[in-house]
DNA sequence: GCCAACGTTGGC
DNA sequence: GCCAACGTTGGC
């Protein structure tokens, strides 16, 4: 299983829009960056991802999981941008700001950090682990 | 609201 | 294929 960061605006899409959906997880479209697009075409059936509120929040605020695998994205009619659902699978306890994350000399190498602007990205599993330690949250 | 970082576009 | 100009993202 692999890790993965995704990235929204809370005033575009929240955490509360994204648990509201359930089981049935929502397609991430709007991915209009390469990288991105490559990371998640990598994206296995059940990969786990952090939920990360940028600009109003700056926080990692929950967990999802990856519940379809890349297909092209409905709101894209260039045929070149894909995109795959995730579904919510828990809140954390503690939301983890990206002060801390910077704080943190274990987490220094985290995407989040080095590459700000990349909207969907891979975590490292010490990573991952770490940032659920702060955020309180056993078992994922 | 500003601006730095950085990805993309387009002229050559 | 290089690189300057431009647009967008996102922290502050």
């Amino acid at each position: 299983m692999q890790y993965w960061l995704f990235k929204s605006e809370p005033d575009v899409w929240s955490w509360h829009m994204q648990k509201a959906k359930g089981d049935a997880g929502q397609y991430w479209d709007g991915v209009r960056n390469y990288l991105a697009r490559n990371n998640m075409r990598a994206m296995k059936l059940g990969d786990r991802g952090f939920f990360y509120h940028s600009n109003a929040g700056k926080e990692i605020v929950g967990v999802v999981e990856v519940c379809a695998l890349s297909h092209p994205d409905p709101t894209d009619t260039t045929g070149q941008w894909d995109c795959v659902d995730i579904r919510a699978l828990s809140d954390m306890p503690r939301p983890v700001t990206l002060a801390e994350v910077k704080a943190n000399p274990a987490l220094k190498d985290m995407a989040l950090v080095t590459s700000m602007r990349l909207s969907v990205q891979p975590v490292k599993p010490d990573e991952w682990a770490e940032v659920c330690r702060m955020g309180g949250l056993a078992g994922f």
